[in-house]
DNA sequence: CCTCATTGAGTTTTT
DNA sequence: CTCAATGAGG
């Protein structure tokens, strides 16, 4: 048995086999977090205090979730298959499954992604007739979620305001709209199931008797309602080990709380927080330049990573001057990288923004270096996918009317905007589906004929596909749509073929891998003789398989194939680490972002960004920035990210000579490191675009634009403090820097 | 009904 | 710049 245990540090060691009681978990960045959660598992496990059926452990993404059982089976010759290792989402899904009548669901519910749920916002606003020019649905969306994720239901949220209260009606209608279709969206997994072990009683003290161990991976990221659901799913007798990050929260900005780390030990009555602060990642360098940097941060629990390696390399530091030219160097670096025997998947290069990556990108194809980005669009998003998703859904449950509208037309057929309003009056006017309205009252005339067609097409779908095996299910339904016809045909369509036809491939394994069964009846409560959940017939495959597509929308990109440079924002980099680290686009306003500056907690979040960033790196860290950057179609001037400042300045290796933009007025004969701006005056009052300059009351900037001359001439100044402002000349009183 | 042109907005992201 | 969402014309 103390196999597993081999090779822990003392505070490892401890975490794994404590006693019986709660416990906080702080670890630090590279510190074994993963193999301390796997090992305690495996060692309550082994040792007999507990069957793998007691213990549920929750994740954030499906990733961890499968290296956790992964890890899990490594350790340990038990069968994995019915463990409760899953995401909150994934887990809740799970639940309201087995009990979806004590929900109140349907067995069938489907899943909106977030792209189905605001486009369901857009329908319902219309519906109201709320203006969407002053009521973004993106705002409607943010306004739901977030009082979802408070545990919030649009009777219990409290508006203060007119602005507010038009949100407020939209949330409403949304409810009932979702209970109409018998459709969830994520937050609602996670709500609906809290009051499912809220309001039954039997169901609760079910399964708080029966889980005696719960472990909460990431639990800095966790919100309100997860915290709750968790402390729901606790009985009296769960232990709960909960293991996080303070200064990794990046997620702040969707709701993730890391004050739940502070009521969990008053909360859970925990006696003593276990700091894993030994990294076994970086050299010393790194570490010590991260840590310096967090300390900026006022609101930290405190921890300090150390290691027992050297102090390795210096980071190296390259100020560029334009973005083109960053990209040049860090190829340059890349080249000599690999020559020297790293892989280039050993090389992330990172970013705080998706829009740095184009440049990037750029640089690297002429260059020739393999690369691969990550987070661009996932398998299941794609628009042939969702396409073909929406036609099953339709045949699972005919009262989805967003899966009716996404392809009531497409391919086309004839049904255009007149049909589709009159339809939806009437579906409106009666309180029924559309697609219950398409049948009973369907228009007259050619229009009529084409919604009839469309509904046989349907009906037809539903009866050749019953009772066949899923991947004959959604074959039938890609060719039976006409949709691998229509994308044959279309010029750029090939692509999209492939991908249908993949859809067959994810369908058969997903019946014959283990996916399936972790969406279907709980074979552990069966174990246990639960009435609750034997009385549920399996979920049928095809409803299971589109529970599936939601939560698992797939890789972002197609296989990882060859050896190829990483990237990715530094959003993505979380809990992963390579050899060598870029983190390119140090500047202000990028990174920290302008965004964040207005925010509560705003650079404090950004600084975790930047650490999280930093401690990705085992071996070399490079730190870049342009001085010159094309951002929407504009040059803009940055000054360097104050990150750059807050790390000891003896931990950096300065590569190139500082060209600074020449601060004496406007007429110095110095080369500028910056391109000339189209169409627009370079120089104003003395003053030059790129200059560095001083202000009384806002402290230095970088001057960005100009416009006008003598009494109106006017200089827009990118504050390092302040951020972006416009000046009079006249009036205000800046010198050069 | 479909296609092309114009307009406008533009962090970070998993489920 | 680049994508998505509207609106005019075929």
């Amino acid at each position: 048995m103390s196999q597993i245990l081999e090779g822990l540090n003392n505070e490892q060691l401890e975490a794994v086999t404590l006693p019986h009681s709660s416990a906080l978990i702080l670890a630090g960045a590279g510190s074994g977090k993963t193999r301390v959660l796997t090992t305690r598992i495996a060692w309550l496990i082994q040792s007999g205090q507990v069957s793998p059926l007691s213990v549920l452990a929750v994740t954030f993404t499906n990733k961890a979730a499968r290296e956790m059982l992964t890890r899990i089976s490594a350790m340990l010759p038990i069968n994995t298959r019915g463990m409760w290792v899953g995401t909150f989402h994934g887990l809740c899904n799970r639940l309201l499954r087995a009990h979806h009548r004590e929900a109140g669901l349907p067995q069938t519910f489907q899943i909106l992604d977030s792209a189905d749920q605001l486009s369901m916002i857009k329908r319902v606003m219309k519906g109201l007739g709320v203006n969407d020019e002053k009521y973004p649905p993106r705002q409607a969306q943010y306004f739901i979620n977030s009082n979802k994720e408070e545990g919030l239901r649009a009777t219990a949220v409290e508006t203060v305001d007119d602005f507010s209260r038009h949100f407020l009606d939209v949330y409403a209608a949304y409810e009932s709209q979702c209970n109409r279709e018998g459709v969830v969206d994520f937050a609602e997994l996670l709500l609906r199931c809290s009051e499912l072990l809220q309001k039954n009683e039997i169901l609760r003290s079910h399964y708080q008797t029966r889980f005696r161990h719960i472990l909460v991976d990431e639990f800095q990221d966790t919100n309100r309602l997860q915290y709750m659901w968790l402390k729901l799913l606790a009985g009296a007798d769960t232990t709960v080990m909960a293991v996080g990050d303070d200064d990794q929260s990046i997620y702040a900005f969707r709701g993730a709380r890391t004050g739940n780390m502070l009521d969990f030990e008053s909360d859970f009555g925990v006696e003593k927080v276990i700091k894993l602060e030994q990294n076994y990642r970086s050299h010393g360098n790194i570490l010590d330049a991260a840590n310096a940097l967090i300390r900026n941060n006022r609101t930290r629990l405190g921890k300090n990573l150390w290691t027992s390696e050297g102090k390795g390399e210096l980071l190296r530091v390259y100020e560029a001057a334009t973005d083109v030219e960053e990209a040049s160097y860090i190829l340059d670096e890349v080249r000599a990288l690999k020559n020297e025997g790293v892989s280039l998947s050993d090389m992330a290069l990172l970013y705080r923004s998706n829009a740095q990556s184009r440049v990037l990108e750029h640089g690297l194809f002429n260059a020739g270096i393999a690369y691969r980005v990550y987070g661009g669009l996932r398998f299941f998003e794609r628009q042939e996918i969702k396409h073909a998703l929406a036609y099953l859904r339709l045949i699972a449950n005919p009262q989805d009317d967003g899966a009716l509208l996404r392809v009531i037309n497409f391919p086309t057929r004839g049904i255009g905007n007149r049909t589709l309003e009159q339809i939806q009056a009437a579906a409106e006017g009666s309180g029924i589906s559309l697609w219950q309205a398409a049948c009973s009252s369907p228009p007259t005339g050619r229009a009529g004929a084409a919604i009839a067609a469309f509904i046989r097409l349907i009906e037809s779908m539903r009866n050749a596909t019953e009772g066949l095996p899923l991947q004959e299910q959604v074959e039938h339904v890609i060719e039976a749509s006409g949709l691998i016809d229509h994308y044959r045909k279309e010029r750029e369509g090939a692509d999209r073929v492939e991908n249908l036809e993949e859809l067959v491939n994810a369908a058969a394994s997903f019946v014959s891998e283990e996916g399936l069964a972790n969406y279907q009846a709980d074979t552990a409560n069966a174990v246990t003789g639960d009435a609750d959940a034997a009385d549920v017939p399996e979920l049928d495959p095809l409803s299971a398989f589109l529970a599936h597509a939601s939560l698992e929308a797939g890789d972002n990109q197609a296989a990882a194939g060859a050896d190829a440079l990483q990237l990715m924002t530094v959003h993505s980099a979380k809990g992963l680490e390579f050899h060598t680290v870029f983190i390119s686009g140090l500047e202000e306003g990028l990174f920290p972002h302008e965004n964040s500056l207005n925010e509560d907690g705003g650079l404090e979040e950004e600084r975790r960004l930047m650490y999280v960033a930093m401690t990705r790196a085992r071996r070399r860290l490079y730190l870049s920035q342009a001085q010159t950057r094309m951002l929407h179609g504009q040059t803009r001037y940055n000054v360097a990210s104050r990150f750059l400042d807050e790390v000891p300045q003896e931990l950096l290796k300065r590569l190139n000579v500082s060209v600074r933009p020449v601060a004496q007025g406007g007429n110095s004969t110095a080369p500028s490191p910056a391109p000339r701006i189209r169409s627009r005056p370079v120089t104003v009052g003395g003053f030059r675009i790129g200059q560095q300059v001083l202000h009384s009351k806002f402290g230095s900037g970088v001057i960005v634009q100009a416009d006008g001359s003598g009494k109106d001439a006017r200089v827009q100044v990118n504050f390092r403090n302040d951020g972006l402002k416009w000046l009079a000349l006249e009036y205000a009183k800046l010198s050069p820097a």
